[in-house]
RNA sequence: CGGGGUGUGGCGCAGUUUGGUAGCGCGUCCGCUUUGGGAGCGGAAGGCCGUCGGUUCAAAUCCGGCCACCCCGACCA
């Protein structure tokens, strides 16, 4: 068989670039950095969104939306904040055909707009917390950048809340980061994601605390999957978001922030992609199961094959026929491959005449014979079984490329190859500093439990080092 | 912004050293044969060689300016 994709092993990024380009998932945008989405990655995207829509709904988040455009000097009213952002902004200066008295940025994020409003509408208590979500996109002009895993344009969701209390915005926050990104992340994408705090060094500007998911990808580096950011009162003040309390006290509000986005895609196929292109998650897969027709001569192939495709609708399965029986089997047995279709279910005459169709699983690579009448029950299984052995496939390797040391010279030689746990106490401020002049940084701190600490200066915390996308 | 490199059909490249009719592979289209793991044969379409200027009888090729992109670094909530 003709070689399709650079194998993994001799260069990852190339792989990476072959899998995006063969699988049609997406191309590169006019302009650099930008990016065109293709159905075939869209709709993997849009399965992401509905799941994660229906999480973050479900904390009591409602969705809202609002502008593109955001004046300049929002940006600068949290320094921190305009300092992170301002290197990457993508700024009008002219509309109509005139140059604007006030120059206007396209959002990277919409904390400044979105806390303008949530002055407006917090006067009481009464109106707090305020759960705000929204999809859409934003722009940072980055320097170097990379399909899915860092564009200039990309899409994503960003909830901001306003709470009254410190203690109810940090609940929030790691509601949203365990129960919406954790499960999303696990359940969905089956990646075995790490989540944790950012040490003070990785915080995100603006913030008080930040908390990350930290996935494994194949070639052992690190990326960060979902981020979930306690704002304290910055934003608050900055934007003067207060409420009378129940004791008639005026008080600043406690603010959140938290997004998630296109990013997961260049995570989904870095995580279980495999030298023969993408391998999806049965849950996530917009088509679970492909029923080929290998070869057809009088039509009884075909008729068999579609009895099969309203067989398995009914019994729930998302699944389409392949009748393209013009276009060479390997063709299309490849392709399928590519786009990492969890199951096809192949009906040839030879099968046919034994009774049979032939099962191939994309996940174990597996071909078997399946007696026509026990498809069903067999498809349905292999969605849930293989759903499993991708997510502990995913885990048996970040474990086996993470290892356990006790100080910073040997974190950072584990770096080179994958992931070092070491005593956050063994790196410190310095070591972090040290780690990063060799391309490696902190991934996240946390506790003995696996929780994440309330400041890196807490005891006993353990860290995760490593290189990252 | 510093260092290195590259711009030639949709994609990947050769041709540039030594100026002389723009080529190859893949893909696309048509026909026939195929179709159980990226098929074979035949035919066809598609490029003012990044751009502007210079040298020359003649420039993809030599010279100069500009632009874009890629790699390494810096940067990366």
């Amino acid at each position: 068989m003709a070689r399709v994709l650079t194998p993994r092993a001799e260069d990852f990024p190339r792989w990476y670039q072959d899998v995006i380009a063969k699988a049609e998932l997406a191309d590169n945008g006019p302009v650099r950095g930008t990016m065109v989405i293709r159905p075939t990655a869209y709709a993997i995207w849009e399965r992401m969104q509905a799941d994660m829509d229906g999480r973050i709904k479900s904390t009591g988040a409602e969705n809202a939306y609002f502008p593109l455009f955001i004046p300049e000097s929002y940006l600068h009213r949290e320094a921190q904040h305009v300092e992170g952002f301002s290197p990457e902004l993508a700024v009008v200066t002219h509309g109509g055909g005139k140059q604007l008295a006030e120059p206007v940025v396209v959002r990277p994020t919409s904390e400044t707009v979105i806390g303008e409003f949530m002055a407006k509408w917090v006067d009481s208590y009464r109106d707090l917390p305020l759960l705000l979500n929204q999809w859409a996109n934003v722009v940072r002009w980055e320097m170097r950048p990379r399909i899915f895993l860092r564009t200039s344009e990309f899409l994503w969701q960003e909830g901001h809340t306003a709470h009254a209390t410190e203690q109810d915005a940090k609940d929030y926050t790691l509601r949203i980061h365990h129960e919406v990104y954790e499960k999303h992340m696990r359940e969905l994408l089956a990646i075995p994601v790490v989540p944790g705090r950012k040490t003070d060094r990785e915080r995100f500007a603006g913030a008080t605390s930040t908390y990350t998911l930290e996935g494994m990808m194949g070639d052992g580096k690190a990326l960060q999957m979902g981020t979930s950011h306690e704002l304290g009162q910055n934003f608050a003040r900055a934007f003067d978001i207060q409420y009378s309390s129940a004791s008639g006290s005026r008080e600043y509000a406690w603010t959140t922030s938290w997004g998630s986005s296109t990013r997961m895609l260049g995570g989904l196929i870095m995580c279980h992609g495999d030298d023969n292109g993408l391998r999806l998650p049965p849950l996530l897969a917009p088509t679970q199961a492909l029923v080929m027709v290998v070869k057809e001569s009088d039509g009884s192939v075909t008729a068999a094959a579609e009895g099969l495709v309203g067989e398995l609708a009914a019994a729930g399965v998302r699944v389409k026929l392949d009748d393209r029986v013009d276009t060479p089997f390997g063709r299309r047995a490849v392709d399928a491959e590519l786009k990492g279709v969890p199951l096809r279910i192949e009906v040839g005459p030879r099968d046919l005449a034994a009774g049979n169709v032939t099962l191939a699983r994309r996940i174990d690579g597996s071909k078997t014979p399946l007696p026509l009448g026990g498809v069903v029950a067999e498809v349905t299984a292999a969605l849930v079984a293989d759903q499993k052995a991708l997510y502990e496939e995913a885990l048996a390797r970040r474990e086996a490329n993470t290892v356990e040391v006790k100080t910073l010279d040997e974190a950072i030689e584990a770096s080179q190859t994958g992931w070092a746990r070491v005593p956050w106490s063994a790196v410190g401020v310095d070591g972090e500093a040290k780690a990063n002049e060799s391309a490696i940084t902190v991934r996240c701190l946390f506790r003995e439990d696996g929780s994440a600490p309330a400041a890196q200066d807490e005891p006993n915390l353990t860290a995760i080092l490593g290189r990252s996308y």
